[in-house]
DNA sequence: TTGAAAGCGCTAACAT
DNA sequence: ATGTTAGCGCTTTCAA
């Protein structure tokens, strides 16, 4: 790996020249230029960030802290943010924690280690928050992507959890259903729309569950099974769907017939799986984008002052798995050819 | 942000002392140790890893290049190897290239100018692979995979496509069934498994996507529509299958009735939606558990000389999709109440 | 066991 | 327009 110096030498120039034609921090006259840029690429020299970095106090890295990699929520909006990244030539590099604030804490002190500009992060859950305190008061950028860390002041994009939640169940007592399954801020939004129809809130139709399938396909048996007889869900995670779902063939549920179901999340990639369900889609590409630009802005100086706390208005689509029960006959519908085996 | 010099001064020691605590490479005597310790908490104090690759010519930065992030796939993969990363003591940083070979140059460039110790990259499709020759000639650990890079020799980590691909269509033959979609190595696994029961190989009956989900809803309309009767597909790619499987609900075709089904992939997020799939399982997080060690120890020099190639197994899980057709009543099968709408 | 200091590759301020 | 050089924070050899 060759350095600025042998760059220098072999094209008999001092390295600030060398330095001068990389960056183009000044003009250099065209006969040296192009000496240097043939030497270049004879030496397939590339400049090393890490001794630049060590100089300039800022290394145009970004990091991107995600709890589960496997819910697609989150690559989707890691292509937002490394898109954005890329147009204003920062590079983004992605670790994902698992949920786990061990391995969160340990993420977080390794970017800082290689002292990344900024860091963009969606938190795993948990109650010390720390190492992002102290992330924070260090003076490090810090955008808080989709969830919110207690005692941390720091700009945030996030999801108008409740709007969505509220629209959706709103739209689900609009159809004569009910019930509900949840968590935090759309539990709000779900409570919201119970009000304002003047149904009371019962707490044996709330199942708090964890994001993953296996919590949506438990709860979802629970709730089928328990005396109370719920004839919608409203499922806060599209991965807690698939669960829910797959709890529905178990039990031989057929939706919307015998449960009608909206969710949050679309899962993009299976169209034919979830393109029957209402759902409450999250605009992952855009938020991710809209964080790294806050971001950059951030450590750029180009925003200053308080944090900004974007929320991101979701999208209810409404299909058939919430289809109105009064305008069907209640026991047997013709089902349509799109079911698959 | 504090330094060595600040924590030697705050602890009344040298900064090579400091060193020697921060890395244990040395002993000090607990005195010392305890006042360096105590200065280090005090000041937040965070090495900088940057100064530090500089000297030791080390980041242990691990960089993996994935082309699709949004391909469940590979998010499964980043995991694996950033768990076996993570155990050994380096960083993996994670980039995208959506495909795009000119975004893979760029990557790849940034991850050089930041001196990663070590590339895990799977491949854009391209046939410009310059930029890999050139990086692997520079002497930079690099293993690829699931996909090989033309005219680089270095280390890879590849599922035994043929094989799975030999197994599935085999399957496919023993059930009385037949016919297929395809690419490369898997095509040949087809063929084989063809040529092993002496069926004529129907250039008709193979059509070639590009492991989007447009692609795998094209070519099936497209089979199916076509004059040649098909009795089963295969699917190379589990994002394309989920296009199948909403052209077969377009047309209304039933599987595995009307027409059998088989795929690469399990993509596990979804157990109800691809619970009844015959499938060739890829165990991608071992993939990428597997290709870090073997990137770590060629860092390491715990392995030298020629390219390991690992060719993983892949697993063929037999379910309904592909029920054989002799067992069954041709035009009517009960329908099991595990559809969902 | 501890300290002093050179040098990693680069940039930028200063000198020419 | 170009060259010279100090110094970024760290590790490590050498000396004490």
């Amino acid at each position: 790996m060759s350095t600025i110096v042998e760059v220098a030498k072999r094209a008999g120039v001092s390295t600030g020249t060398v330095s001068n034609v990389v960056r183009g921090t000044k003009r250099v006259s065209p006969a040296l230029e192009k000496r240097v840029n043939d030497a270049i690429l004879e030496l397939d020299y590339y400049p090393n960030a890490i001794a630049r970095g060590l100089k300039v106090k800022q290394t145009r890295m970004l990091g991107m802290v995600v709890p589960d990699i496997t819910n697609p929520f989150f690559p989707e909006i890691m292509r937002g943010a490394e898109d954005t990244a890329f147009e204003r030539d920062y590079f983004l590099v992605t670790a994902n924690t698992d949920e786990q604030i061990g391995r969160e804490r340990r993420i977080v002190s390794a970017l800082r280690s290689y002292r990344v500009d900024g860091v963009l992060l969606a938190a795993a859950p948990g109650s010390d928050t720390s190492h992002i305190q102290n992330t924070v008061a260090s003076g490090i950028s810090l955008v808080c992507l989709d969830r919110l860390v207690t005692g941390v002041k720091a700009d945030a994009v996030l999801l108008d959890n409740a709007r969505g939640a509220r629209e959706c169940v709103r739209h689900l007592i609009q159809c004569g259903q009910l019930k509900v399954q949840n968590a935090r801020e759309r539990l709000q939004g779900y409570k919201d729309a119970l009000r304002e129809s003047d149904i009371a809130v019962d707490p044996a139709l709330i199942l708090e569950g964890d994001y993953r399938y296996e919590a949506g396909n438990r709860l979802a048996k629970q709730l089928i099974q328990s005396r109370v007889k719920a004839t919608a869900i409203f499922v806060c995670s599209g991965v807690m769907t698939s669960g829910v779902l797959n709890a529905f063939e178990e039990l031989g549920i057929k939706c919307p017939e015998d449960m009608a179901l909206a969710t949050f999340d679309d899962l993009t990639l299976d169209h034919s799986f979830h393109s029957h369900l209402t759902a409450v889609v999250q605009p992952s590409y855009e938020m991710g984008a809209r964080a790294a630009t806050i971001l950059m802005n951030r450590i750029e100086g180009k925003l200053t002052g308080d944090p900004t706390i974007v929320r991101i208005v979701p999208t209810l689509i409404i299909r058939e798995s919430t289809r109105p029960l009064r305008h069907l006959p209640k026991d047997r519908l013709g089902r349509k050819k799109r079911d698959h085996t």
